[in-house]
DNA sequence: CCCAATTAATCC
DNA sequence: GATTAATTGGGT
């Protein structure tokens, strides 16, 4: 036995938003069930609440303990290790202990713990079972013959699904009850995600040279006793999943399991079918469009061994899985990986510190890596795996560049489609063939750019470019909170013909619609997808031809394979440029690099047009020429300069209320503050007002901070933050490693 | 002087 | 985060 010393002190986060910890002595009866990532109820103040043990000692501080009322789990819910990111992220992100607990164990796991949710089935008897049954019931009851047929054969059928797919209540179903033709029972739920479809299994794949020279470093590296982090940069359709798989495979039969995390908007039943051809019900998928239910067993199986490959979205890098032996990122330069809410963790620095702890490789893979892990790459830190062609040979889309400033010199005023892009989309109608139009319409906040010669107004201390304020007729820079006067005409070309606001996809739709009136036209876009399964359907309706222009965001950029989709037009690349952001140029060129990525993907090549005001920009240019290198050292020049990353981190301070005023005020204050808590390596800009100055009723300041070590800034903002009175009405958030500066 | 509405302070 | 005690403030 271990631990003779008498642990009867148990350390214990409660299920509140506290950033503490709090002591409860251990009755002698619960001693040896209370551990380590237990859930608890605990008396607090004096209402009774659920709490999770963080860890056990002999002695407390304080005198006066209550006692732990009883264990709530039987096992412990969060490994030790999984405690220990948690811990990490509450440190490294300034997190309440709380917030990193919870973000480690979905809610329907912290919900539901040990019992398993009970529901509802429907089955027939011996007696609904007889022929002729239904015929009869038809006649004055169709509503329950309806049920009748739907439950017959089936063996228990869930009263939900019932009641729903057949449009009534669980009356209608009592009914037949009553009669004794069905039976109506409370069962433990056992659900499957998969359910209905039949898996076909695959084999691996043959590889090509370079995906094999990544398979064999990827290999090196599990079996590596401090296994490195390899970065996989490879271009669209290279074959990168392909490794995954076999270096998956590898690890499976050493008897280890795996974690693959994928964005969100990628991890579509295609991405999934995938991996469950290939390794059946040994993936447990985590995803947020499961039911509580589900995720619970998901979570379960993994936790049990029944399942050894955890797939899902972020959260899914604090997946159960015993003994990974792999963790891979996909598309690891996906802002999706970062949260948007405290704990403000990214799932992709949260895997390589999982990897360190739990000596498990970790494989980055991305055709557009962040700057972040490249750099890392170059500096020795990760290992480096390059795929340069696409695994089926097929070739790269050739891409054309329209210079968007000689349309508008055309017609005497800015276009949305080109003339090139619509004689394209018109061939592509001619030969059935399908065209994708993508178009990047983030943002609110206008900025300013010379429809003649491309000028966009720029902050000179920031790099940033300004955002136009309508209501104060001024360019603000977000960054330093400079601000200037709008200049009346194009201080490059003086043009007076100088502003430009964005356009969205509806417009775009729209104007499509009018050139070709008998086109079967679909938009996809956040708006035209809030139902549920409308994502699906209309993807699926544009595989099946049934669509040919598909008019859409971001959503469409990522990984999606549509053979017979020959034409991508890329309908504004500048938009991204534009934003009040310095990562404006890496987006920029991994969007164009992604979205192109999507074209020829079957037997035709395909061709992408890239619309642009500034077809001179390096962003533009490197993402043409398919050069990343290219792009990376460019990029590398102003960041190095301005010491933004991959040359430090930053972290980012939103200062909140419902005052102006006060807020203003407040956020110097705290600037001040910080400047003396921060040692004078620490760049501190700000405040300055946020991008969306108000929002919700709140107006919002920022302070940004860059410095060589995370870790530097990290306490320095806890110790500034510690002896700070915040003023009632104003409050601040922390986001270290922030990516979006809004 | 009372009551409702804010605000500040606890929670092992 | 929720609950409660303390404080304010408006109306009589």
């Amino acid at each position: 036995m271990s631990g003779t010393t008498e642990q009867r002190i148990a350390k214990v986060v409660v299920e509140l938003a506290l950033d503490r910890q709090f002591d409860y002595s251990i009755p002698s009866e619960l001693i040896g069930s209370v551990q380590v990532g237990c859930k608890v109820s605990v008396p607090f103040g004096r209402s009774i609440r659920s709490a999770y043990v963080v860890c056990l000692a002999s002695g407390s501080e304080r005198k006066d303990l209550k006692g732990i009322l009883s264990v709530e789990s039987r096992e412990p819910l969060i490994s030790p290790l999984v405690l220990e990111l948690a811990a990490w992220i509450s440190r490294y992100y300034l997190a309440p202990i709380e917030h990193a607990v919870r973000a480690v164990l979905p809610g329907a796991v912290r919900r539901s713990s040990d019992n398993p949710a009970e529901r509802l089935f429907v089955t027939v008897t011996e007696a609904g079972a007889k022929n002729g049954v239904v015929n009869i019931l038809r006649e004055r009851s169709p509503k329950q013959a309806a049920v009748l047929e739907l439950v017959l054969g089936q063996e228990g059928l869930p009263m939900a699904d019932v009641t729903r797919s057949l449009r009534t209540t669980s009356a209608t179903v009592r009914l037949l009850e009553k009669k004794g033709l069905v039976e109506v029972e409370q069962k433990a739920i056992q659900r499957d995600p998969c359910a209905g479809r039949t898996i076909v299994k695959t084999e691996p794949l043959d590889l090509m040279a370079e995906q094999q020279v990544a398979l064999d470093m990827v290999i090196t590296a599990i079996n590596a006793p401090a296994p490195p982090v390899v970065l996989m940069h490879g271009v669209t359709g290279s074959g990168k999943t392909e490794v995954y798989l076999q270096a998956i495979q590898h690890v499976l039969a050493s008897g280890k399991g795996a974690i693959v995390l994928v964005p969100e908007i990628s991890l579509t039943p295609q991405t999934v079918e995938r991996f469950h051809s290939r390794f059946g019900d040994r993936i447990a998928v985590l995803h947020s469009h499961l039911s509580d239910g589900e995720r619970h067993d998901e979570w379960c199986r993994l936790r049990d061994g029944k399942a050894q490959i955890a797939i899902g979205a972020r959260s899914a890098v604090f997946a159960p899985v015993r003994n990974p032996g792999i963790i891979v990122v996909d598309e690891e330069h996906d802002t999706s990986y970062k949260q948007g809410e405290s704990p403000r963790y990214n799932a992709r620095d949260v895997a390589v510190v999982r990897g360190k702890l739990q000596a498990c490789a970790v494989v980055l893979g991305s055709a557009t890596p962040s700057l972040e892990s490249f750099a890392n790459a170059q500096s020795g830190k990760y290992r480096i795996a390059v795929l340069n062609h696409r695994a089926d040979h097929r070739k790269m889309p050739v891409m054309r560049i329209v210079d968007m400033r000689v349309e508008a010199a055309k017609e005497g005023r800015a276009h949305v489609m080109s003339a090139d892009l619509l004689e394209a989309v018109r061939l592509r109608l001619e030969r059935a063939e399908q065209t994708i139009l993508f178009l990047n319409r983030r943002g609110y906040a206008t900025s300013l750019v010379c429809p003649k010669c491309g000028y966009v107004a720029k902050c000179g201390m920031c790099s940033v470019a300004f955002t136009y304020h309508r209501h104060t007729e001024e360019l603000r820079c977000h960054i330093c909170g400079g601000s200037k006067r709008v200049p009346t005409k194009c201080p490059q070309c003086s043009d007076p013909a100088f502003r430009f606001s964005g356009i969205g996809t509806q417009r775009v739709e729209t104007i499509v619609k009018r050139f070709f009136p008998s086109a079967s036209i679909q938009r996809m876009d956040s708006d035209a997808t809030s139902s549920r399964g409308s994502h699906g359907r209309i993807l699926n309706d544009f595989r099946t031809g049934k669509i040919d222009i598909l008019v859409g965001t971001q959503m469409i950029a990522k990984g999606l394979d549509f053979p017979n989709v020959t034409l991508i037009g890329i309908v504004n690349a500048d938009t991204g440029l534009h934003m009040p952001d310095f990562r404006a140029g890496e987006r920029t060129f991994q969007l164009i690099t992604q979205v192109a990525g999507r074209a020829g993907r079957g037997e035709i090549p395909g061709e992408v047009i890239v619309q642009t005001y500034t077809p001179h920009h390096f962003a533009v240019q490197s993402a043409r020429n398919l050069d990343y290198i290219g792009f990376f050292d460019k990029e590398s020049e102003f960041r190095r300069e301005l010491r933004y990353p991959p040359f430090a981190h930053l972290a980012c301070v939103t200062i909140r209320g419902r005052s102006d005023s006060a807020t203003c005020f407040t956020a110097k204050q705290f600037y001040e503050k910080l400047r003396d808590s921060l040692p004078k390596e620490v760049i501190v800009a700000g405040p300055a007002p946020a991008p969306i100055t108000r929002a919700k009723g709140y107006y919002r300041y920022q302070i940004m901070l860059r410095s060589k070590s995370a870790l530097t800034v990290a306490n320095g903002l806890r110790k500034a933050q510690q002896d700070f009175m915040w003023p009632s009405g104003v409050t601040c958030a922390m986001d270290v490693d922030a990516i979006s500066l809004l």
